[in-house]
DNA sequence: CGTTAATTTGAGACCATTCAATTTCGGTGG
DNA sequence: CCACCGAAATTGAATGGTCTCAAATTAACG
C-alpha cells in the first residue's frame, strides 16, 4: 500500500466533495503510476505533443501556460499537490498548451489507458475525476473574466483569493500565512500584466494593509478587503461540489 | 424518429470526430428532450441558480457570459447550433456563469440525471460528451491567452477566426462569408475591450482588407493575413480529435 | 561573499478608455 | 413606399491606465 500513500493529498482532496470506497482507491493507486521529479521551470508537458499519460502533482507547484509568438507567456492557471495537470489528456490526442514546474516537483503519471479503464469500470472514480476537469473548467472561465474585465489592482487581488483559498483548502498554509513561491513574473503573466506594473501594484495592495507578501510568504492581512478588492466570491471553484 | 431529427446538428457534429452506433443515437434521442425557444437576450441560465438541466443549442447563437460587480459584462464564449451550453451541470451544483441568447435560440432540454444515466451505459455517448466538455475547456484556456496577451487588433482577429472555422465546420456559412450577428458590444465583451475600440479595430481590419463585415454579415477576404494578425493557430479547436 | 535572479524606481510614450455627440441602420406603422 | 423610431455604428477629443526601456537596489543561493 505504498501507493496509495503516495496519492494521499489526490485522495486527501477528492474525500472533500465525495466518498469514495476502499475499494476504488485501491483500484486507482494500484494502476501503475510511476513517480517522477522535475526541476523548478522544467517543461512536464509541452504543446504540440502527443498524449500518453496523465500527471498528477504530488508535492510543489505548477502551471499551465502558452507562448504567444512574438514570445509572450500567459499563464493559464496553477496547480498544487493532489491536483491533476492534464486531464484533458485522456481523451484529447495532442498537447495544446505547455506545463510548467513553478517549484521542484514530484510528480505521478499514469496512461491515459490505464486512467480512462479504471474509469471505465467504477462509476464514483469517474465522477471524481469528471468533477476535476469540469472544475478546471470553471476556473478557466474566471480567469477569462479576471483578465478580461477587471484593472491590475483587482486582477492581482483576485488572483491572490484564488491561490489563498486553494491551498488553504488543501491543508496546506498556517492561518492567514503561505508558502508563496511566485515571482511578480509569474503573477504578472498569469493576469496579464507587465511584470513592472504588478510590483507596483502589489506594493498598492501592501500599502493599503491588504497582504504582505515577502521571501516567499504571502500573509492575508485583510481578507475581506482583499476579496472586496479582487471583486472575489469563491462560488466558481466549486469546493461544496 | 421526430426526435433524433431535432438532435440531427448534435450527431452530425458528433460524427465529425467519433462513430456513434444507431443504439447511442436512438439511446440518446428517447431521452425525453424538451424544446423551447428564447428571444434574442433572454437568459437561458443564471448565475447562482441551482442546476438540473443541460441544454443543447438547435438553432441560433447563445453566449456564455459574467455580470462583474460594477456592471461591465465578460462574454467567457459562444456557441452555435449543436453545441451543448452548459455540460458542466451534469455535475455541478450551481451555475458559476450566465447564458443569454444572442439570436432567437431554439434549445432542447434533459434532466440531467437523465443524461447521465445514458452517459453511464453507453460509453461512446460518455466519450462524446467528455470529449465536448473538454473541448470546451481548450477553448476557455485560448480565450485567457487572448484576452491576456494580445492587443485589441489581435483579439478581435483573433475570435473572428474562432468563429468562421466553428461555423464552417458546422456548415453554416457560405465560403468565406458568414451570417454573423453579433454587436459590436458583442465583440467588446468578449475580447475584454470597449465598444468605441471594438469599431475602431474593425474599421482597420477593413481597411487592411483582411475582412467585410456589415448587415450581420462577415465575409472572410483574406484568411491567411487574419490567422496572421490574429496570432491565430486552430490546434486549440481540437477538430481532428 | 560573489554572482545571478528578483524586485524596485523613474520618466516618457502609447494603447485603450471615457464621454458625448452624430450618423447610419433595421424594423415598424401609416 | 415613406416617415419614423430605437438600436447600432461611427467620430472626436481628452484622459488615463498600463507599457516600455533603463538603471539601481535588494534578495537568493552556492
Amino acid at each position: 500500500m505504498t501507493e496509495s500513500l503516495i496519492l494521499g493529498p489526490l485522495f486527501r482532496r477528492w474525500s472533500r466533495r465525495l466518498a469514495l470506497s476502499n475499494d476504488d482507491k485501491t483500484a486507482v493507486a494500484g494502476l501503475g503510476w510511476s513517480r517522477k521529479q522535475f526541476q523548478r521551470d522544467a517543461y512536464l508537458a509541452r504543446e504540440g505533443e502527443p498524449t500518453s499519460v496523465c500527471t498528477l502533482l504530488l508535492d510543489g507547484l505548477a502551471y499551465r501556460q502558452k507562448i504567444l509568438s512574438d514570445g509572450s507567456r500567459q499563464i493559464i492557471s496553477f496547480h498544487i499537490a493532489g491536483e491533476f495537470l492534464d486531464l484533458q489528456n485522456c481523451l484529447l490526442e495532442v498537447a495544446d498548451h505547455n506545463v510548467q514546474a513553478l517549484t521542484r516537483c514530484n510528480i505521478a503519471v499514469v496512461p491515459k489507458e490505464l486512467l480512462l479503464e479504471v474509469m471505465n469500470d467504477r462509476p464514483n472514480v469517474r465522477r471524481a475525476i469528471w468533477l476535476d476537469a469540469l472544475i478546471d473548467a470553471s476556473v478557466f472561465r474566471e480567469w477569462v473574466v479576471n483578465v478580461g474585465r477587471r484593472d491590475a489592482k483587482q486582477r492581482i487581488a483576485h488572483l491572490l483569493c484564488e491561490l489563498a483559498l486553494r491551498l488553504k483548502a488543501a491543508g496546506l498554509g498556517d492561518g492567514p500565512m503561505f508558502d508563496f513561491p511566485l515571482t511578480q513574473e509569474h503573477i504578472a503573466d498569469a493576469t496579464g500584466l507587465t511584470a513592472v506594473h504588478t510590483n507596483r501594484t502589489l506594493q498598492a495592495l501592501r500599502k493599503a494593509g491588504l497582504i504582505s507578501l515577502n521571501s516567499s510568504k504571502l500573509s492575508i492581512l485583510d481578507w475581506d478587503a482583499l476579496a472586496e478588492a479582487g471583486d472575489f466570491s469563491e462560488r466558481y471553484l466549486h469546493h461544496s461540489v
